[in-house]
DNA sequence: CGGTTCGTTCAGTATTGACTGAACGTTTGG
DNA sequence: CCAAACGTTCAGTCAATACTGAACGAACCG
């Protein structure tokens, strides 16, 4: 139970692995982090940190700072098992509940950023109101993403019978 | 009329100019890029790219890739006046519309993602339904800003004495 | 035709950040 | 105690990129 890792991946998990890895440099992440959430995605028990660095053929060093960043971010679950003294890292249950309000935090702090901007003493009526305007969409925008968390979670506490899918 | 900036902006709207500026490098975007946006937003006429370089304290090399970059994004808008050989740049009227649309075709390529790591030979049925359930919440998340797209536009489109402003 | 005024491009610099190997402190087990 | 096995940290390297000044080409104007 529970193999180590002691060898990399086939070339097909690598290949879709390594995707996640350069979706996440786009979108500013560094890449071993897409890596390890791709793989961890696939992983059906949570990985040790050597687990993760020889699977992935980086650097503990790295994979413990992007892990520590993933789960800070509740991206990642850390665990520990009884006389292991080991960390295992797995994918959070409510990974994207946790990305998605820190996604409505930063659209929130745009807001506050927009209100100063119209209450800026040499704005000038026009101004103003396209800025009532932008806030007004973010405003609905972070009010859409909460109202989809919340179906969510409602969606997750009911019994497994009622939904399309398990 | 449309009087040039030649100097500096004042404090105030400097200090909130930089704050935009701030925020979009939080969000790993150019420095320059926010200050743009902020400033162009504060803005009722559209300005030349030395009005911005000079009013933002910056050369006109990164204000000439950065407004394009912005007007490729379809957050600015690019314009001409007859007898002028300037351009000039301002907030597009749509800009949140096409930043938006942006952002849901990265959850679809996600989704993309998602969904060849579902089919990968050696996933187990755990991982498949894991993945499942991700591939869900990003598809409704992308279906929830979609509809809220919708929703504006037909705002957008209403009559202006149906709204509170035009 | 020059000379001026645009915007863009390009080479170069500086800064940021990803990533690594090695050192470190701690805990466990002999 | 010592040695091995953890995770973290730290100095250093490397690549990407933000930003600049100067050069460039095109359009306009005398």
């Amino acid at each position: 139970m529970t193999r180590p890792v002691t060898r990399s991946l086939d070339p097909a998990t690598a290949r879709l692995v390594e995707r996640f890895g350069l979706f996440f440099a786009q979108e500013g992440l560094p890449r071993i982090a897409g890596r390890i959430t791709g793989y961890l995605l696939l992983s059906d028990e949570p990985r040790s940190l050597d687990d993760l660095a020889t699977a992935l053929g980086v650097s503990k060093a790295s994979v413990s700072t992007d892990a520590r960043r993933l789960e800070a971010r509740g991206f990642l679950r850390r665990s520990s098992r009884p006389g292991d003294r080991r960390d295992f890292y797995a994918i959070a249950p409510d990974g994207f509940r946790t990305t998605l309000q820190s996604r409505i935090d930063a659209i929130h702090r745009f807001g506050a950023l927009l209100r100063d901007a119209e209450r800026l003493p040499g704005a000038t009526r026009r101004a103003r109101d396209r800025i009532t305007e932008w806030n007004a969409f973010h405003r609905a925008m972070a009010g859409s993403m909460a109202e989809l968390l919340e179906q969510w979670e409602a969606r997750a506490e009911a019994p497994a019978s009622t939904r399309r899918r398990a």
